[in-house]
DNA sequence: CGGCATACG
DNA sequence: CGTA
DNA sequence: GCCG
């Protein structure tokens, strides 16, 4: 039996019922090229979402341009036959009933399909004009009233170009642009000066000096020998049991079959975690791999190039610190499958082929428990606007989800206990599992990323189509 | 009319 | 603040 | 801007 018999669907749910994959069978990859134009736009002239609890601010204009994108690339239909057959105010209604399009945004959809752009907002900014709202005024400022700080939302080609460099930031670029005047990547290389007061350090010099490089896609023969090379560089360790290790492309070339300007490499163990305890304390897996591939010339250095790495000592703590706050929300009994999460281990930096000498951005992620493999794989795998639409539906569920696990919100209104729906396909009585407050999903019912998505459809295969990763393009 | 994903150094 |  |  379906869970979500009889009842409506929302937005979310019809979202991820959708197959996303990177080239639809209908024509849409200029609108969906134009849409990606948009939010580029948005983010980078009023600075992306940010974290800062104190001010809940949200982008509200590139989610909507990420999630329209998603909903075209979803799309189940044809816009030109239907502009054909119906018009263009049947196919703006008939878009409206997709999820997240409402009037502004069918319109806009329409406008782009026909006409490859749209004069109100993409035309203007790529003029480097601020773009105009639904209304016809003109959005001259990024609407952030927390922060009386001015974001002119003009120069955006300017903004889109400086914040592509690596350790430029949207924000950084917007100051470059209305406090020095610097408009393009070429003006920034001329004034060092300039450069030198970012902060940046060697490591944005390095970017700037290769940043046509490191944005032109990896070759797939320089993708794969990125993914051979770390394999073989890993299991050849000298750590515990290194002949499990797992090495495997996430990201766009999980998604899309190929590799975008970066590669992504998820790292796994069947059985060990992502570091293990010395006598001089925890060793990391990354560290030391890390350590070869750098000797090797394969990974540039710290001291050379944009290089970050993220490990994490409270992994052998006892008790684990990051514990504590389930403990004291939720004192009584957990099993030991449940207490187990923290971060996984990354690292982003620059590759150099050894094959062209040419230099790539690799992004390595070492899943920290071995149960936590299936949550470090979707969330890596992505799409960014997928992982929203996913977090999102857990948060309908009462979850977080994350890269690790479920953990349950427990900030309902009358209940701090949350059901959690396991599995409730036909022929099989529906599983669920009360938690508390805070308390994980236990592992043993989330052990594959289908797991996880069917615990966010409630027991059901409604989102099945996601399972496939060429179909999470969204 | 509040919320918009989540996480780390 | 910068990154995914 | 769109949703619940």
């Amino acid at each position: 039996m379906d869970a979500t018999a009889g009842k409506e669907l929302t937005a979310v749910e019809q979202m991820l019922c959708k197959a996303f994959p990177d080239v639809g069978p209908f024509g849409t990859s200029a609108l969906e090229k134009a849409l990606r134009k948009l939010e580029k736009f948005e983010l980078a002239c009023q600075g992306d979402d940010w974290a800062d609890p104190e001010c809940k601010a949200t982008n509200t204009e590139a989610l909507q341009y990420a999630r329209a994108r998603a909903v075209v690339k979803g799309l189940s239909w044809s816009l030109r036959e239907s502009l054909q057959a119906r018009g263009r105010t049947g196919t703006i209604e008939r878009l409206m009933e997709e999820p997240f399009l409402g009037k502004s945004n069918a319109t806009k959809i329409v406008e782009i399909f026909q006409t490859g752009t749209c004069q109100r907002t993409l035309a203007r900014f790529e003029r480097g004009e601020a773009p105009l709202d639904s209304e016809g005024n003109v959005r001259m400022w990024a609407h952030r009233h927390e922060h009386k700080a001015t974001r002119p939302m003009t120069d955006g080609p300017a903004k889109v170009e400086l914040s592509s460099v690596l350790c430029i930031s949207a924000m950084t670029a917007i100051k470059l642009v209305h406090e020095r005047n610097i408009r393009s990547i070429a003006q920034l290389r001329d004034r060092p000066e300039i450069v030198r007061e970012l902060h940046g350090g060697h490591r944005l010099d390095h970017s700037l000096r290769f940043h046509e490089q490191l944005q032109e896609p990896v070759p797939a023969e320089d993708a794969c020998e990125m993914l051979k090379t770390v394999r073989e560089t890993v299991r050849a360790l000298r750590v515990p049991r290194a002949a499990g290790w797992h090495a495997e492309l996430v990201g766009g070339g999980r998604t899309r079959g190929r590799a975008g300007h970066d590669v992504d490499i998820l790292l796994w163990h069947k059985e060990e975690m992502a570091s293990f305890l010395s006598s001089q304390g925890p060793v990391f897996v990354l560290d030391i791999l890390l350590g070869v591939l750098v000797e090797q010339g394969r990974v540039l250095p710290k001291g050379e190039a944009y290089f970050s790495r993220k490990c994490v000592a409270s992994r052998h703590d006892d008790p684990r610190p990051y514990l504590r706050q389930i403990h004291m929300a939720q004192e009584s009994s957990k099993g030991f499958e449940n207490l187990q999460y923290d971060h996984h281990d990354k690292f982003f930096g620059i590759w150099r082929s050894a094959r062209t000498g040419k230099l790539h951005r690799i992004d390595l992620v070492v899943c920290s428990h071995p149960e936590e493999l299936p949550f470090a794989r979707l969330a890596w795998t992505g799409t960014r606007t997928l992982n929203r639409l996913m977090r999102l539906r857990a948060i309908d569920l009462g979850l977080y989800l994350g890269a690790h696990c479920f953990v349950a919100r427990g900030d309902r209104e009358g209940t701090t206990e949350t059901k959690v729906v396991v599995d409730a396909q036909a022929g099989r009585p529906p599983e669920v599992i009360t938690l508390g407050k805070l308390e994980p999903l236990p592992f043993k019912y989330v052990q594959s990323e289908e797991d996880i998505l069917r615990v966010l459809a409630c027991g059901t295969n409604a989102f099945a189509k996601l399972v496939d990763p060429t179909n999470r393009n969204a």
